[in-house]
DNA sequence: CTGGGTGCAAACTCTTTGCATTCGG
DNA sequence: CCGAATGCAAAGAGTTTGCACCCAG
């Protein structure tokens, strides 16, 4: 019953930290692959969706397509590069003050809220 | 070249405005169905698709699989309930002054930013 | 030993696309 | 008429799942 320690689990979330530019599941298998070929695409998505959803890793969704992933879990916000889909951090005061706003306006018990900056990262702006 | 009036749009879009409840593409071909079923599905998505292009409608990306569609255009926000996937609209302050922060911290253009409330509607709360 | 984890491939969901046909202007 | 829009079915991307085998505790 107890969760279990696994190479491959280990591999993955080594990984995420080293590409550290929020990839999607896809790339972390792709990146994986170079040097545990026989890690299965199907154990990726596995234990990436199951450490997101412990909490130890913060699953990013994205406007177009994949789920990003980030090994960073404090609260903070994203950018989106629409042009080239890099994803970066934005440092930002909180925002919790919303919520208080947002159950009074629609009686909704808020649980959470997801902010997402779209634009043109420096390099694609050059 | 110029764009066309179809019977399609307009039922699509009526689909859309009678719907009011946030609709995904497929619960407005569903809904479509009852009254037209010679209408197809690929139709259904690329009317949609392109009237979220021109900005006649929004198109609402949810974080779990399917994208929704609003007809009311004007900025606003949206609360999505964890229980039953229903989407109210949020009346609230916007928040246009945020934009101005994150150039300034990550170097990125902004061109837009989304935020999504997530919780649980007054009949999932009961 | 035992059942949680893995690998593989097939299935699934949402959406897009190629192509022949239709029909609005 | 002419090409934008449609219908159909097949393909596509991203992700999940069934099942037999494996291995951590």
């Amino acid at each position: 019953m107890a969760e279990r320690h696994t190479v491959q689990k280990d591999i993955i979330y080594a990984v995420l930290c080293e590409l550290a530019n929020h990839p999607t599941a896809d790339m972390v298998y792709e990146q994986v692959q170079l040097t545990h070929p026989s890690v299965s695409k199907a154990t990726v998505y596995r234990v990436l969706g199951r450490m997101a959803e412990q909490g130890s890793i913060l699953r990013l969704p994205m406007s177009d397509g994949a789920d990003h992933f980030d090994h960073q879990t404090h609260p903070h916000y994203h950018v989106y590069c629409e042009e080239c889909g890099r994803v970066a951090d934005v440092i930002m005061p909180e925002l919790g003050n919303l919520c208080a706003a947002v159950t009074d306006s629609c009686g909704y018990e808020l649980t959470g809220y997801r902010v997402l900056f779209k634009g043109r990262c420096p390099d694609c702006r050059k």
